[in-house]
DNA sequence: CTGAAAGCGCTAACAC
DNA sequence: GTGTTAGCGCTTTCAG
């Protein structure tokens, strides 16, 4: 159940010639006669070859291809980011591995050694929920294996990294609720560790102090799987209703539209009773019960942009040594689900 | 910038051993003292060696992966079918390699070469929508390559195959529809050579047949990208509308969420001016506005049939000649958006 | 029990 | 202009 591919050596067979000659008439090198050249070609052609990358892989210690790992594909915000990437490494050439750890920190790091010893060029990351510790990231990094980062990045490997002004997004967010007259704000956040977690805990915070709204810490409820074990949202969402917020902020996509599911599951009106406002890139948001306001990345350039760096580091002659970290701008759409309060209610 | 892995070699000279010893002993080889075995163990693990799985395919024409082409892994049906691809990819020591084709031949074609080229043992594939002629993947089956088809199969390969019974799926829903009072239904549908398209509207044309309705063939629009290219879902949308249908039929993710866009754009009302069921895996499809009713695929287990089936004839010792198409049910979740019709309106 | 050597497909000195 | 050879990392006869 093999399958035998057909190989530099059969053309050489086939036509009485040496393997270099038929490697270098391929590769079109000038020290071949045109002759020969097209006797090869041509040969190469009839017999469906394909040059063997695997080869050149080892040979080359190169591979022209890129590993990608995010936490699972699933996500509109990393399939669109997917898209970008793929755009400009294939436009540059290179293909694209993609694998998801599903926020696991042991699935990450196996997929991670998988892609390095395919000898991929380089890597791209959004580290798993679970991943605090980075060595085994480290480890290859430390080889010269060029990482660049996106949007869950870790401050302590020096590369490049991409990522969106967390702070910002989740402080305007915040102002726009409070200005629409919610004062008591409740927070869905993932694992605290994340540094995406943080900046967004961090510019909600503000936006609560900035306007004078004592901050109670119990409304801001961690999920450590980040939404994607339903239960776990699900404690956190009917904790945070005890406390009566009058509007929930969502830190991720899937704490998001885990949390309007279980609003709806209620029976609890948006924005009557609870507005609703989350990070999303899901182009259903607008379809949603109620149409729903929400912070957008823009995934698709973030993308693109990781896949340069990556790529420029990747074809530099000399080592680089200085990192730069891009900070992309959000966009809250602001729609039915946290409207404008009437008074009193 | 080159990132150099530790060899055996590295081993070998570290303990003055012979690159066959150090080898033997990783590879817990009988010959081998247990002593020796110690010392090259401790090497390994001290200098964190792992092997190189390019060479292991080189010199062995496997690599314990298999390739994955999917047209879009933003698509809910297919994020979930990948998850179930890897449960059981994963489980039995294989990796999952994922690409897109976008609904492009040319971008399937590529991805697929290199991914037989990277030494794939097998792939897994659901053709784009501009795949009619299939020599591409003929040429690699011919040679060896164990392939199964799953949702948009292809008949004139003889290979194993997953799909859903289309026929019946679509069939169900338009029943469904008819008996919820409605009569004049229309149809969004991708490409016309796709498997699941003809199955889908043969399904739909049937039910309409059999309730005595008089089919009207205008009513069924055809998108090229499936519902990829908006606009083309728009045109479709509107060119449906003038016809004045009272129900419409999605055959596909993208076209139904489409579909429902254009109508909310259009400030239709659902279900009361017109109807709305659709083929989709959306986990958020109970959460639109207004709910959505669904035809809903095993997604995940389709993706672990068609990997067990690819599995076990990488494994096999002797080519396998009788080749099995398993069929399995979808589910009708019935919702708001086709809600009994109350009469005149 | 361990080493030397060949070979997987390909490229790149180095011959001639 | 073309052939020979070595080597990329690893396994596997075949010798010792």
């Amino acid at each position: 159940m093999k399958f035998e591919a057909v190989t530099i050596k059969d053309i050489a067979k086939e036509l009485g010639l040496s393997t270099s000659t038929v490697s270098r008439a391929i590769r079109d090198s000038y020290e071949i006669s045109a002759e020969t050249k097209k006797l090869v070609i041509e040969c190469a052609e009839r017999l469906h070859y394909r040059p063997n990358p695997i080869a050149l892989s080892l040979k080359e210690k190169r591979s022209r291809s890129i590993g990608v790992v995010v936490s699972e594909i699933a996500n509109s915000f990393f399939s669109q980011a997917i898209n970008g990437i793929e755009s400009i490494a294939n436009n540059k050439g290179y293909n694209v591995m993609i694998s998801q750890s599903q926020e696991s920190l042991d699935k990450e790091t196996r997929h991670i050694n998988f892609l390095a010893s395919r000898s991929i060029d380089g890597l791209l990351i959004s580290v798993s929920s679970e991943t605090e510790n980075i060595d085994h990231l480290m480890q290859l990094h430390k080889r010269g294996l060029p990482i660049v980062f996106f949007d869950r990045i870790k401050a302590e490997m020096q590369t490049h990294k991409v990522i969106v002004n967390n702070f910002k997004a989740a402080y305007d967010a915040t102002v726009h609720l409070i200005s629409a007259g919610y004062t008591k704000i409740g927070c869905l956040a993932n694992a605290e560790h994340l540094s995406i977690t943080h900046e967004r805990i961090a510019g909600y915070k503000q936006a609560l102090k900035d306007n004078n709204i004592a901050k109670d810490l119990a409304l801001v409820k961690i999920c450590e799987h980040g939404g994607l074990a339903f239960d776990e949202t699900e404690n956190a969402v009917n904790d945070l209703l005890q406390l009566q917020p009058d509007a929930i902020l969502g830190l991720n996509d899937k704490l998001t539209t885990g949390c309007l599911k279980i609003l709806q599951l209620r029976s609890i009106k948006i924005p009557e009773e609870i507005a609703l406002v989350g990070f999303t890139n899901s182009e259903l948001s607008e379809l949603l019960n109620p149409s729903l306001t929400i912070i957008r990345q823009p995934a698709f350039e973030m993308g693109e942009i990781a896949t340069s760096l990556l790529i420029q580091q990747i074809e530099s002659k000399r080592p680089i040594k200085e990192f730069t970290t891009r900070v992309l701008q959000t966009e809250l759409v602001v729609r039915t689900s946290s409207k404008r309060r009437v008074n009193g209610h």
